[in-house]
DNA sequence: CTGAAAGCGCTTACAG
DNA sequence: CTGAAAGCGCTTACAG
């Protein structure tokens, strides 16, 4: 910048205003544009770091994923995640910063990622039900918005609707004539969405008066792997379930080889229906009968919410839920066909 | 920071050597200990930006992703690569930014990346045989590393060795018995990945003394629909192949759809061999035979040599090509069976 | 219409 | 053993 100034014959000052195109400050155009010409031809780039240290903003926004290695590599929509956080941060002049926060780890790595003025604000995704560390950030203020709503209606967070998406499946389910319907959870339900999808599931029993067996419920754990052992539990059951509910697509793909492994046939022995439409669903067979969840959508909204965040804004509505779409295809049928 | 000197009685100058602990500018340890509880005391945390200023690094690199919207929301590896990455750079104290540079995107907004002082270095993901703007870059002194080889050996990149991994794949079709085989590429030849595969392709059909036919051969566009018409293509040859070598399990996906619509069967029909080994390969119908790619693996050593590279360290090799393994599964069979 | 000066929060020769 | 001072590359009141 100071060989700028010089080639250009003024000062700093006139070479930041006319780069920055400040409208009060007035500069005569003959000199804006000397001034840009030079800049051009001196291949001037100013120097990011200066500028954030004036102004105290970083336009670096960070995702942070809570998972472990291998959960995070398997996870299917990182990708899209990615993919319409861009959408909504690039246009504003925003960067993305992808943390990896593994769970068990000791304390919250990322709290200083905002504290050490290395990003803006924080992305965080999977919370759990419970998470006094978020509460913490939150309170503290710390701009951060969830990727996958709490408990805590006060904190920013975007999600799908993952009751009414299970209970949605759990319908589908029973409209087809199931009564005795299982369930193996994406997660542990200490992770909320898993939280959620479980309640919906018992909703739309009770909905239509069946009585919720406890046997039926399992838990996955993410990856594929997890879906197997709670399957073949559920199949060992003296009265077994004719449909499942797996609330994971990736979970179902255990699922369904435990079922295969014993020799059953889905939709023919047993209907299962999972959650997230991944890409290859379709391509299963039978194609999987799903929940659709817009993972860009869900990037993009987030993405938008922390630069409002960012910016001071009022937010709308601090929490926002976006439907799901049920996506039938042939791995369930009708009981009484 | 001006603050804890203030409470420890000391010059900001005693506080910065504590902090960071100087080994050479010695400090009495009673003062060192002094001075390290006002800092926590007092939740000191330093200023990113500031350090960045003085040192003129900012130890972050970026990974940049030059794909189309669509073809990066169905990366199925981009979130094993960037577990790779981390697990690499964290260590180090670097930071990972992901960019997406869409491939008709007007001029190289990356560049800019370096130049302004956001990062440190570049990671570019699918790079093109021929691309002037890397050579560009590299030769600018700008730190690169690529994700994926080029034919310019002295630029530094990592990949698997797409020629052999190929050839590996091809020799299995023959080794079966099949002597008309097929190829749908990953993507368009441009891509360095689909050009190695081709030629991997071509040298093992050579070695075996077979003529490659042209009429075989095709391009997919890294997306599961864009496998479904070359195979359709394939499949209305007057003189249909036997077995089909797909540069992508993605694309196999929508070949092997094309093939199932035609009411033909895999394997019994026709053999299909994929490459890349996507986590749900082996839940399809028949589980895919493919080549597998370390994705995490790649990552892992993409992030240790850019690192090396930042550093200034010499680089053993500029391009390290990681080996491929065959995993043969169900959807490949013997043809004299 | 334009420039000199202070300041953002650090590090690091240099002098005591 | 410790501190005063310069400097990293910008922006922005403020004064002319």
């Amino acid at each position: 910048m100071r060989d700028v100034a010089a080639a250009a014959g003024v000062s700093r000052t006139a070479v930041s205003f006319a780069l920055n195109n400040i409208p009060n400050r007035n500069i005569s155009e003959a000199t804006r544009q000397r001034i840009l010409k030079v800049a051009r031809d001196l291949d001037y780039a100013p120097n990011t770091q200066a500028l954030n240290l004036v102004t105290g903003k970083t336009m670096m926004v960070a995702l942070v994923v809570r998972k472990t290695t291998q959960q995070f590599a398997g996870d299917a929509f990182l990708s899209e995640m990615i993919e319409g956080l861009m959408q909504a941060l690039e246009p504003e002049g925003y960067h993305l910063m992808v943390h990896a926060a593994h769970p068990n780890a000791s304390g919250s790595t990322y709290r200083d990622l905002v504290r050490t003025r290395k990003v803006d604000g924080l992305l965080i995704s999977s919370p759990m039900v419970h998470d006094p560390e978020i509460r913490l950030l939150h309170d503290e203020g710390t701009p951060i918005v969830l990727n996958g709503a709490t408990d805590e209606p006060d904190i920013p967070s975007v999600d799908v609707d993952n009751r009414q998406g299970a209970s949605v499946a759990v319908r589908h389910l029973i409209a087809l004539g199931h009564r005795r319907i299982g369930h193996i959870s994406n997660a542990p339900f200490t992770y909320t969405a898993s939280c959620h999808r479980l309640e919906g599931y018992r909703k739309a029993l009770a909905d239509a008066g069946i009585l919720a067996d406890e046997r039926l419920i399992h838990h996955g754990d993410f990856t594929d792997e997890s879906g197997y052992a709670p399957m073949l539990a559920l199949l060992d059951l003296p009265e077994p379930p004719t449909a499942v509910f797996v609330g994971s697509d990736t979970v179902a793909l255990g699922a369904l080889d435990a079922i295969r492994s014993r020799g059953r046939r889905v939709p023919d022995d047993l209907s299962v229906i999972g959650f997230d439409n991944i890409p290859v669903g379709k391509y299963l067979t039978p194609p999987l009968t799903t929940v659709h969840l817009p993972a860009i959508d869900l990037g993009r909204h987030a993405g938008a919410m922390i630069v409002q965040v960012l910016r001071g804004d009022l937010l709308p509505s601090p929490t926002v839920s976006l439907p799901t779409r049920l996506i039938v295809r042939e791995s369930t049928r009708s009981l009484s066909e």
